[in-house]
DNA sequence: TTTTTTTACGCAATCGTTGCCGGTAACGAT
DNA sequence: ATCGTTACCGGCAACGATTGCGTAAAAAAA
């Protein structure tokens, strides 16, 4: 069952002119006569000629196409960054292929693979938590290939990035734990080796310094697969439950962290805020509804993954190789609710 | 800035063969000495070589790539359908553009042109609520462009389709209100030319009817923008709580809807399912979290996804034009929660 | 040894489009 | 009459991979 599209030939069988003839005249090139240029543009706007994007892909040695690898579409963050990325890249024609890799490196390589040999002029990137090795980024980006990274960037590798301040939303969110009355306040946070882990720690840290409250290890729990599998938050959790004294107050660094701590105090039948308060990092737009509402910090995700697009459409456009690579640092926004007002 | 892939050419002047023997030794014909394949492939190996699928998809005249037409991908019961599609797109090789109405026929129709024009082997169609023309997807069925309807399907063209028992979905989340002990059940749902739209009225009917309820229109709600916006759902809320006496039950015919018809309440305080009972469509994964718990109605997203895949893979692989079509239809689940339990 | 068959490879065309070169006709200038 | 210009258009080649056809050399059969 196939599906056949009207070509160039078509029209220069038609019309009687050569393919050439067709191509210039639909291009509007000054060397074809008005006349000419009339008949053609009139036949091809009767049988609805569409250029052939793949025939001009080959010619052209770019695909007009762009690739994302995020960890996940079905997570508020990333599908709003998605809507963004679409937006931008379809007002300049070009064409988005999303990829996910659910955390797993071996998936992420695989869709990089995928993506580079289906020429893609450029890649738009959040790595997994698994990955550590970074080879064949750093490869790809060594032949060539224009890279940009969001959110979950990879530090050793220069070219253009878009994130928030992770730091400074880390710092307020503790802090306003802290404002809020917590002593004690815990860290649910991705795997450390994440640059968005290290950032919020960091944040976190200095918050308490700030307060003088002592930091402690045992009150900060990793989750590798940051949150993919509740198993993993529950582990966590019941670590940090059994710490005496006991938290009350929880700072989780992540979407899905969020709503499974939010989850696991819920079965424990532990009281929000009033035994511990909970502030989150989460996109949902659905937070206000939670019970108890949450206070959280979100990330301008849209226009991240607009900004993303922009940069990586310049890259793609440029005539010369960049080597001028910037990092745009976007800032978050503290909501306050309930679950953090004991 | 180009990233230069390597070509069956280079390994042609490499080994100092033809394109065509590389070719043919890559693809292991017999036509080609043990010899010479081993080198050949030894040499593809070492530079890592990929065949432009680009070049293939022009010869081949198929571009082993499908489109999805959705109106939202921030939307669970999307996202996840979503997920499903491209896990079976990418088991088969190939690929998935995914493209967003945000339910505007406008936008609809710019991004069924722009995936056909992309040469996209398959369509995969959720239409919005705002399609009621049908024309463009009529010709390109006629056309021969295999295309897979799921969730809201066009009744009038013949192919694939996808569904739930929306029906008997919406049948059991009334019955369930009534057995809660409501009188008088509201419901809020899209526009009532979907056909999603169509059957949880009918399903809402038959569950009235069943246990002696008299429908009122006045109790219908359409939202023609499936809840984009709040001010839609809050203007038929307003109504609805302006009739006397005035509903204890709501029934909410999607996502969207369900969330922002919960904050409506929240917002006027009227306490859920004290004096009004809810029960929504839904396929977020944090329902549980919300306040109260929401009682829902969820579909097999991820499985609609895979269904719709392999029907299309289906079509687009058939040798001859198919002419029998099939409506595959799910269940979905009612999730008991506090919601409606008074 | 001669003829036939088999093996193993190259040539050229193809997909749809476009850049480059070349060609022709018309016209004015010399 | 000859040359140069300009306007307009066609042919060829190429992008990378694939394939039908042709053919040299090697192997087998006569």
């Amino acid at each position: 069952m196939k599906f056949e599209a009207i070509t160039i030939k078509d029209i220069a069988k038609a019309t009687q002119l050569s393919a050439s003839t067709v191509s210039r005249a639909l291009r509007d090139s000054s060397e074809i006569s008005v006349e000419t240029k009339r008949i053609v543009l009139e036949y091809a706007e009767k049988l609805n000629y569409k250029p052939n994007p793949i025939a001009q892909s080959l010619k052209e040695r770019r695909s007009r196409t762009i690739g994302v690898v995020v960890c996940e579409i079905a997570n508020s963050f990333f599908s709003q960054t998605i809507n963004g990325i679409e937006s931008i890249a379809w007002n300049n024609g070009y064409n988005v292929i999303i990829t996910q890799s659910r955390e797993s490196f071996e998936r992420e390589q695989l869709s990089l693979r995928y993506l580079t040999s289906r020429s893609v002029d450029g890649l738009i990137v959040s790595v997994s938590s698994e990955t550590k090795d970074t080879s064949l980024l750093q490869d790809l980006h060594i032949k060539g290939m224009p890279i940009v990274f969001f959110d979950r960037i990879v530090e050793e590798i220069n070219t253009h990035k878009v994130i928030v301040d992770n730091f400074s939303g880390a710092y307020q969110a503790t802090e306003h734990l802290i404002k809020s009355g917590c002593k004690r306040i815990a860290l649910i946070t991705n795997d450390p080796s994440l640059s968005i882990a290290k950032d919020r720690l960091a944040g976190y840290q200095a918050a308490l310094v700030k307060h003088g409250i002592e930091y402690s290890d045992a009150l900060v729990k990793y989750c590798e697969q940051g949150g993919m599998n509740a198993a993993e938050i529950n582990t966590a959790m019941d670590s940090l439950l059994g710490e005496t004294p006991r938290p009350d107050g929880i700072f989780t660094a992540s979407d899905k962290i969020t709503s499974h701590v939010l989850r696991n105090l819920h079965e424990k039948k532990i009281a929000v805020p009033k035994e511990i308060a909970l502030v989150g990092f989460s996109n949902s737009e659905v937070t206000d509804l939670f019970s108890p509402a949450l206070t959280v910090i979100t990330q301008p995700a849209f226009e991240m993954g607009e900004l993303a697009t922009k940069l990586l459409l310049n890259l793609i456009e440029s005539k010369r190789p960049v080597t001028d690579f910037e990092t745009q640092m976007l800032t978050t926004k503290l909501i306050v609710r309930k679950s953090s007002n004991p």
